[in-house]
RNA sequence: GGGAUUAUAGCUCAGUUGGCUAGAGUACCACGUUGACAUCGUGGGGGUCACUGGUUCGAGCCCAGUUAAUCCCACCA
């Protein structure tokens, strides 16, 4: 039952609602998605947050962004599923965790694994709910039935089976690779996971002597503390100053050690001295130097960033910028020290924490990308996943070609365990799905399990179908994979959506989404980044408190394009409470001139009925087109004209003529288009401000379903659009707008009705007559004169000319003459640019012969209409000037 | 070093495959308590669409170059 207008208040109070709507909402289980044989499902699965996260900005706008693509759909009667979950985020978990402890004064190494983890879980029960607490606010519609962690029990088991099936195709092996080392985390990375920022430095030139008494070579660092580790040094083929020195021995000064000089083409001739000291262990380029030439490998740190016994007993245990700094001394004063020259260059950070990263040999699991990257390329080349815009697939392309083998190993506890077990009597390891009880190879019982964790993102990667049940295959499986549209940020296409794609294809053959709406970052004000470092994040939770949760959607809606950047402004969100508050009062000014429902069938229309209603045609295919291909600033766009700019501005203050008249026919013809429009209004804004046309919807009388969330979508309905009615309504209502044109040039009071005259243009007649009432409220008339064509008006008259009409106002003292002259000239003037204008374009036989035909109709339309003004114009000013 | 993006009213940005006498919000100015809304209404001022060429009947939109800003990628010690 419809509740009573009169309740509503004056003003929109979203507080008040928005918490008693949603869990009306969820409640009633309509956000559970429901699988329809044969009928194409649409699917999002949600980016999962972290379960450290908080609300902010990005989580606001992604949210949106799918939660309107979600109620869009699922009104147009699409299976709609919008699958909501939280990521471990192992490595940013285990940080809180150990910060906790810390403020404990608890360490993690002396509590042991099983203790900590019983931490980390403490933490994800207390915080895991918080951001999805979080996202109800902004309205989120996600079936939580279905929601999932990534680190329940049948999601564990997914990752355990793509471990152990990757494993055993070869796709995932151990080894001893250069890997990059976060010395503060204690943990390996994946490239992905490594910032390089620029920094200032130096770069040392040192001399190694040759072993046979010669000067030896002169090799440029940036890291001198790694010579300690070198063992070797390596020159261009090419390069003749060095050409004698290639094969032969020199002395790496401090260690004291032997070193060769070999030749590798990878040295470049031009830069530095043309010698490069070779340091296997700390140095990716280096090792693979070191692999082709045969050069040892050794590490001379230990995980913490400190030095090892192999950098020498007078450097053993110092930190790394210690030891440098004492290498440097010793190099300086043992005259070995050439020059030192100011030098900038980057330098890897770990993503986590921004220490600098050491790059360093050591055993990790890893994942071969090179058979995986080949499907995963091919599947976007073929348009089976189509980036949005397409600009992105560039960027992804150039990542998957020159992707390198991903390091998969996490020297962490938060996570999920590697699956794999060691034989302590005879080194066997066993990959395996459950935990082995004994060593297949010698029977020993005696096994211990890897003590590394996954990377975050390798579960991640396996989202969109873990989450639907894989590896069985579950009827939500069968039917909502492939998803339909992914979307996230540009922050992380590499981290996530590539691995998602890779992952998809491997396991479940198909790729994981038809499409991937890639959206901008929300900035401040000023176009920064929003970070907490930096202290101006916006909390999107203080925003709903003030301005409601579909002011804070529609904002991020509001003028937004795929893959740009947004700037966060309070006045943009300002305006959008406006825009709600304006729908709310608009609403509620029919809603208190209904009396009961009133049908569309069987109503005799009017003009302005017409037009309104064929307005609403062309919203609701517009906005439907623009949700079809996710340029949701469009759609919020054109419902915002629409609501404001068309319905209230005009159709209601044109309403109010029959609302407040005599005629019983009209009132009801009115009332029902009225209801109609606004009913039709609500369904397309809905996807953005959704609970304030749910409020608004149950005060709806006759409406068609229980809830506007599940409402029908508004289809463009051809028998609702009357082009000619369209057109005659634009006429009319130029008419209007040259009326209050003319009495705000004149300053007339806004109370001081005036008699409109009009001599209408050929074929308007009929139309204006029609209009009457129109011109009475809009144009301040206190009643309209129509002119025959000879007939020329007495008097003080001010007058204008629009493609309907020629009008005049009889404004007796106020009308100064002169003043009246100049503005009609000007018009003149601009007409004749107009003319001369379409003219041109029209006496152009290129122009006629390849424009499209409608075009070029279009043109002569307007030409002809511009020349009957300016002649009426002509006829007005010589009358004038008399 | 490679690549991408952006440059449109004072400010924030739209402008989807070239058809625009270039729009919106906001700010500004004038007037306004006309029976939904002052979180409002009506009207107004304000832009050689960064620059230079080119393609085209037609360019804010396409192409080339220039300038400026931002971002991503990259193993030059």
């Amino acid at each position: 039952m419809e509740k009573n207008a009169a309740a509503m208040e004056k003003t929109y109070a979203p507080q008040d609602i928005e918490q008693r709507i949603y869990e009306a909402w969820e409640s009633s289980g309509a956000f559970v998605a429901k699988r329809v044989p044969g009928r194409k499902p649409f699917t999002i699965v949600m980016p999962p947050p972290n379960i450290t996260g908080q609300l902010h900005m990005g989580h606001a706008m992604d949210g949106v962004l799918q939660d309107s693509l979600t109620r869009y759909h699922r009104m147009k009667g699409d299976p709609t599923l919008w699958l909501p979950g939280t990521d471990h985020a192992s490595i940013a978990t285990e940080v809180k965790v150990v910060e906790k402890l810390a403020a404990e004064g608890k360490k993690k190494e002396d509590i042991g694994r099983e203790e900590f983890l019983k931490h980390a879980w403490a933490w994800k029960r207390e915080y895991g709910g918080r951001i999805t607490r979080q996202l109800r606010r902004m309205g989120a519609s996600c079936d939580w039935s279905r929601e999932r962690f990534t680190m329940d029990d049948r999601y564990y088991a997914a990752v355990r089976e793509v471990f152990v099936r990757m494993y055993e195709k070869g796709l995932i092996y151990r080894g001893n690779r250069i890997i990059n080392w976060c010395p503060v985390c204690r943990t390996a990375l994946s490239d992905a996971e490594v910032e390089y920022e620029e920094q200032a430095s130096s770069l040392w030139h040192i001399r190694y002597p040759a072993a046979d008494g010669g000067e030896g070579v002169v090799v440029a660092t940036t890291r001198p503390e790694t010579m300690l580790g070198d063992t070797g040094v390596a020159v261009n083929p090419e390069d003749e100053r060095y050409t004698r020195l290639v094969g032969k021995k020199v002395i790496l000064p401090l260690a004291g050690r032997e070193i060769p000089v070999v030749a590798d083409s990878y040295v470049d001739m031009t830069f530095g001295t043309g010698a490069v000291k070779m340091t296997p262990a700390h140095d990716p380029n280096d090792f693979e130097v070191a692999k082709r030439t045969g050069l040892e490998v050794l590490c001379v740190t230990n995980l913490d960033g400190t030095m090892n016994e192999k950098a020498g007993a007078r450097y053993q245990g110092l930190t790394e910028a210690e030891c440098r700094r004492l290498v440097v001394k010793d190099l300086e004063e043992q005259g070995y020290l050439v020059k030192i020259e100011p030098y900038t260059h980057n330098v890897g950070t770990c993503y986590r924490c921004h220490s600098t990263v050491d790059p360093l040999v050591s055993l990790q699991w890893f994942v071969k990308m090179e058979p995986l990257a080949g499907p995963a390329l091919d599947a976007v080349r073929g348009g089976d996943t189509r980036f949005i815009p397409d600009r992105f697939s560039k960027i992804y392309y150039n990542w998957m070609e020159n992707i390198r083998d991903w390091c998969i190993s996490r020297q962490l506890w938060w996570g999920h365990r590697i699956p794999a077990w060691y034989c302590e009597s005879c080194g066997e390891m066993i990959v395996s799905r459950e935990a082995p009880d004994i060593c297949p190879s010698c029977r020993s019982e005696r096994l211990h399990q890897e003590e590394d964790v996954l990377d975050t993102w390798f579960s991640s990667a396996l989202w969109p179908f873990a989450t639907l049940g894989w590896p069985e295959n579950t009827e939500d499986l069968r039917y909502f994979y492939p998803t339909s549209t992914l979307v996230t940020g540009y922050d992380i296409i590499f981290f996530w959506v590539a691995r998602m794609i890779f992952s998809g294809l491997e396991h479940m053959g198909q790729t994981p989404f038809d499409t991937v709406l890639i959206h901008g970052l929300v900035r401040d004000a000023q176009g920064r980044k929003m970070s907490k470092s930096a202290g101006n994040g916006i909390d999107p939770l203080e925003i709903i408190d003030s301005y409601g949760a579909d002011a804070l959607r529609f904002s991020l809606c509001q003028g937004i394009s795929p893959g740009a950047d947004t700037r966060y402004s309070t006045e943009r969100v300002e305006a959008a409470r406006n825009f709600a508050n304006k729908v709310w009062n608009a609403a509620r000014f029919v809603l208190m001139n209904l009396e009961g429902e009133e049908k569309l069938e069987g109503k005799r229309l009017g003009l302005a009925d017409k037009w309104i209603l064929s307005r609403a045609q062309i919203a609701a295919r517009e906005i439907g087109e623009h949700f079809d291909n996710c340029e949701h600033g469009l759609a919020a766009a054109k419902i915002y004209d629409f609501a404001w700019g068309e319905f209230c501005d005009w159709y209601i203050e044109l309403a109010k003529a029959d609302l407040f008249g005599e005629d019983a026919e009209r009132k009801r013809a009115v009332r029902a288009v009225l209801q109609h429009v606004l009913e039709t209004l609500l369904k397309l804004l809905h996807p953005f401000m959704p609970f304030l046309t749910e409020e608004v919807y149950h005060f709806l009388p006759g409406r068609e379903e229980e809830s506007c969330m599940l409402s029908a979508w508004p289809e463009y309905d051809e028998s609702l659009f009357f082009e000619q009615e369209d057109r005659q309504m634009q006429g009319v209502m130029d008419i209007i707008r040259a009326v209050r044109n003319l009495r705000a040039d004149l300053k007339v009071q806004p109370g001081h009705r005036a008699r409109l005259l009009l001599r209408a243009q050929p074929g308007w007649e009929e139309t204006l007559r029609g209009a009457e009432t129109h011109f009475l409220r809009l144009a301040s008339a206190s009643e309209v004169e129509y002119l025959n064509e000879g007939n020329a008006p007495e008097g003080k008259l001010v007058s204008a000319v629009t493609g309907a009409a020629e009008l005049f106002i009889p404004l007796g003292e106020l009308v100064d003459l002169d003043k009246e002259i100049k503005r009609l000239q000007k018009e003149y003037d601009n007409l004749t640019g107009e003319i001369a204008r379409a003219q041109g374009k029209l006496a152009n036989p290129g122009f006629l012969s390849k424009a499209p035909e409608a075009l070029v109709n279009q043109e002569r339309q307007k030409l002809s209409d511009n020349l009957a003004m300016q002649k009426t114009l002509s006829q007005r000013l010589s009358d004038l000037r008399g």
